[in-house]
DNA sequence: AGATATTTTGAAAAAATTTGTCAATAATGA
DNA sequence: TCATTATTGACAAATTTTTTCAAAATATCT
């Protein structure tokens, strides 16, 4: 179990809970759903009830930890490990596979609009398309 | 009503319901939720129900005359006439104020994915931050 | 225009996701 | 180790969205 060996966050109780949600988060490449969160954790051997999962997502994501991420056309919030550079994503519309982009236009780019006094503190970027699969099917 | 006499896209049965709709997307300049299109269109007088919205709207969305929004942090769903040219929001993380970008940053930039077989066929860029008001504010 | 066939809507209920409650439990500090 | 405080399980409730089905509205055909 990495995160249970992994350097804790400051400030931030370890409990099972906690680091069997951190685990399934490290587990999983992509942005995943509290429901695939809590399933994971089933799986691991160290059930987290669902709603525990939320209470969770909520405390890392105000601590910083965790990222909640907008995907389009998804039902569920995902959720994904805040490593703390810039990450977006592409969403396949058909297959709903995500695949990560490792560059961002927002670097060099600067916004207009309307209201002048707006401080951007971030910004989230999703692509949509068929993915490489897909695409070839048709 | 503005949506009576415009152009009706083609292919699409013209309906009270449905015009209501699109009326009440045209009403607001930005991306607006079910909830408040059905109190939009009570409050014109042409009441539709919820549950027709967004079967308008997922209708609507199907035909390409209507682009559902990924809005990060809001709970519901949220919806645009689609006027087909890029559009970007800027939200204010403390009141929930939706600004319009006029700029792009995916113009003149090329993404960087593990699959190269993506065709990217659209993408959602969503800026957060303190608008003008609430940066002030502290 | 009138009758018919097909869609669409109202109305309500159900499903799915997320949040709240509260007693019991577990983690941290003295 | 014991006490204090925060956290979790278990369930209930709130919210958003989807489904169902008879009734109503719309388009089509003559």
């Amino acid at each position: 179990m990495a995160a249970a060996e992994r350097d804790w966050p400051d400030g931030i109780k370890k409990t099972k809970q906690r680091q069997a949600v951190l685990t399934a988060l490290e587990g999983s490449g992509n942005p995943i759903s509290a429901a695939a969160i809590c399933a994971q954790t089933e799986k691991a051997g160290a059930a987290v009830w669902l709603s525990t999962v939320y209470r969770v997502l909520e405390f890392f994501v105000r601590k910083g930890v965790v990222t909640k991420v907008a995907v389009l056309n998804s039902d569920m919030a995902l959720y994904e490990i805040n490593r703390f550079q810039h990450k977006h994503y592409a969403v396949c519309v058909r297959c709903r596979k995500i695949i990560p982009m490792d560059n961002c236009p927002m670097e060099k780019f600067v916004p207009k609009l309307a209201d002048d006094g707006f401080q951007v503190t971030g910004h989230n970027l999703e692509l949509y398309g068929y993915c490489g699969d897909c695409g070839a099917k048709g």
